[in-house]
RNA sequence: GGUGGAGUGGCCGAGAGGCGAGGCAACGGCCUGCAAAGCCGUGUACACGGGUUCGAAUCCCGUCUCCACCUCCA
């Protein structure tokens, strides 16, 4: 079985194939950092590391570049309403951005390259397409440079639309344009921005247009041609249409695969539209953990809209709290086991479809119940096959309770731990005592003070067990 | 106007010609002093109207509703 991965561009699922063996490249648009990120944002992020995860797991060695886009219209709009540099504003929300990543347990990409650190690199490239003919300077002198649509056929292939069949944008400015439709490579410096929004260019000072600069960090770090180019949905038009005619339209080959995750929605709709801040990471991290955040977002397919709503993202919590109920039982019967690297046949035949993440959640699930049948009859070694087998998907899918990095946010210091564990055992022996003479109202009174206390009190065939309520928030950082 | 997608049981959410994905909730049972957790069992749902077929949620035709994109949105 052979992982298949469908391709915007061509419109179907196909067999995956690197261009150089054993290795994958993998470019994804990260954010403009202007706001603070919210779930939607967050969804890209979580897709692509799990793609990554599942591709690590395969046995290829992957490279993973996403851009920070800090310099562009909105970073300018918004940061001189509040009266503070652009550049403070852009790195303000670039810490606040990996922090969401790092929170839902993303993994860092391998390189984050930043467009203001890129101008060279998106002259030179502007400068070639010029020179094929495929750009040109306003002729009104205001610095620009478009891209001519109309002098690339194949403009259109990724969103499968003819130019002549496009809406031409009515608010738009034409500025210089020779067709509404061409799109800036550079924007010639005016008053209204400042200065150091501006570099120097051979065609005046001016700034970067937004999609040159993926074109020309993609191909900086992955060459001139790579594997797998990702992004939200809203992203296939204009934006990577204009990368892929920017980047062909120079002699690259660019991106075998293009893919592009489904958008999240509230209300029906677009979250960018439709919410307030009700959406925003740091605010839904205080009703669910974010590791129940992170599988509410994966265990819809990621070509799959997702109808973000807090009734949702609870029964996904209470979902994930049977899988993480069963792998911390199990380690402690079993004193912990180190996942398996050999998964189970289905679950492997669902990531390979399409990264069929629903139907490996339902494999996930079954192979759990599977375990709590055999936790109740104590260490075994088909419990501890289950439990290698459970980690080893969770893991894949960046779940793992037992690992980074969640292991390590999962309580306080070990010595507080080992004091609070002392003190709750003594409690329970008390109970154990009383309900041993049959005083049941002594007994349950135990566990009610502990209840109340957040300590949840649970009794097995091994004796009793304590853990900390769920439904508490775990800031993770 | 163009392009793409969606409508599934009380809820979330897969699937894509025949065997009821999975979860949450509910109900019944087992276990338990009680509980919690867990296990077993119970639900025939696919927007609507036609059609094809031995058989349609799945294919075809039509209709309705909703969403996304059409030049700086993940």
């Amino acid at each position: 079985m052979t992982l298949r991965l469908y391709d915007t561009a061509t419109a179907a699922v196909r067999d995956f194939e690197p261009v150089h063996p054993g290795k994958v490249g993998i470019y994804h648009c990260g954010l403009t950092v202007q706001g603070a990120p919210h779930v939607g944002h967050i969804y890209k992020e979580v897709v692509f590391d799990v793609l990554r995860r599942w591709l690590e797991r395969s046995g290829y060695e992957v490279t993973v570049i996403a851009n920070v886009t800090d310099i562009e219209d909105k970073i300018l709009t918004k940061s001189a309403e509040r009266g503070i540099p652009w550049w403070a504003h852009a790195y303000e929300f670039e810490r606040e951005l990996h922090w969401a990543y790092d929170v839902l347990g993303c993994r860092p990409p391998t390189y984050e390259p930043r467009a203001t650190g890129h101008i060279p690199e998106m002259l030179e490239m502007i400068a070639d397409l010029i020179e094929r003919g495929h750009a040109y300077v306003a002729p009104d002198g205001s610095g620009d440079v478009y891209f001519d649509v109309k002098s690339w056929p194949a403009y259109g292939a990724l969103s499968h639309q003819r130019i002549d069949d496009m809406e031409a944008a009515e608010d738009a400015d034409p500025r210089g344009k020779r067709d509404p439709r061409d799109f800036a490579l550079w924007k010639g410096y005016t008053e209204a921005t400042p200065r150091t929004a501006s570099w120097p260019a051979p065609w005046g000072r001016g700034r970067p247009g937004w999609h040159i600069e993926c074109s020309a960090m993609a191909g900086k770090y992955l060459g001139d041609e790579f594997d797998i180019h990702g992004g939200g949905l809203d992203l296939r038009f204009p934006h990577h249409e204009n990368e892929l005619a920017q980047s062909t339209a120079v002699g690259q080959k660019f991106a075998r695969f293009w893919m592009h995750n489904a958008l999240v929605t509230t209300a029906g709709e677009k979250m960018s539209k439709s919410m307030g801040n009700s959406a925003v990471v740091r605010n839904v991290v205080e009703r669910v953990r974010p590791i129940e955040l992170r599988y509410y977002l994966v265990q819809s397919h990621y070509r799959s809209v997702v109808e973000f709503s807090f009734e949702a993202l609870d029964e996904a919590a209470k979902s994930f709290q049977r899988i993480e109920g069963f792998v911390t039982r199990a380690a402690e019967v079993t004193g912990g086991v180190e996942p398996d690297a050999e998964l189970p046949g289905d679950f492997v035949a669902a990531m390979d479809d399409d990264l069929g993440t629903p139907a490996a959640i339902a494999v996930l699930h079954n192979t759990v119940r599977d375990g709590n049948k055999l936790v109740a009859d104590g260490d075994s070694e088909a419990l501890r096959e289950v439990l290698a087998s459970v980690r080893g998907m969770l893991g894949v899918l960046g779940l793992d309770p037992l690992a980074e990095p969640w292991v390590s946010r999962a309580g306080g210091s070990d010595e507080l731990t080992e004091v609070v564990d002392g003190l709750v055992k003594a409690l329970l022996e008390q109970r154990q005592a009383a309900r041993a003479r049959k005083d049941y109202a002594a007994a349950d009174d135990v566990r009610d003070r502990l209840k109340a206390l957040g300590v949840v009190v649970e009794d097995t065939p091994q004796g009793p067990r304590w853990a900390l309520a769920t439904t508490t928030t775990d800031e993770g950082n």
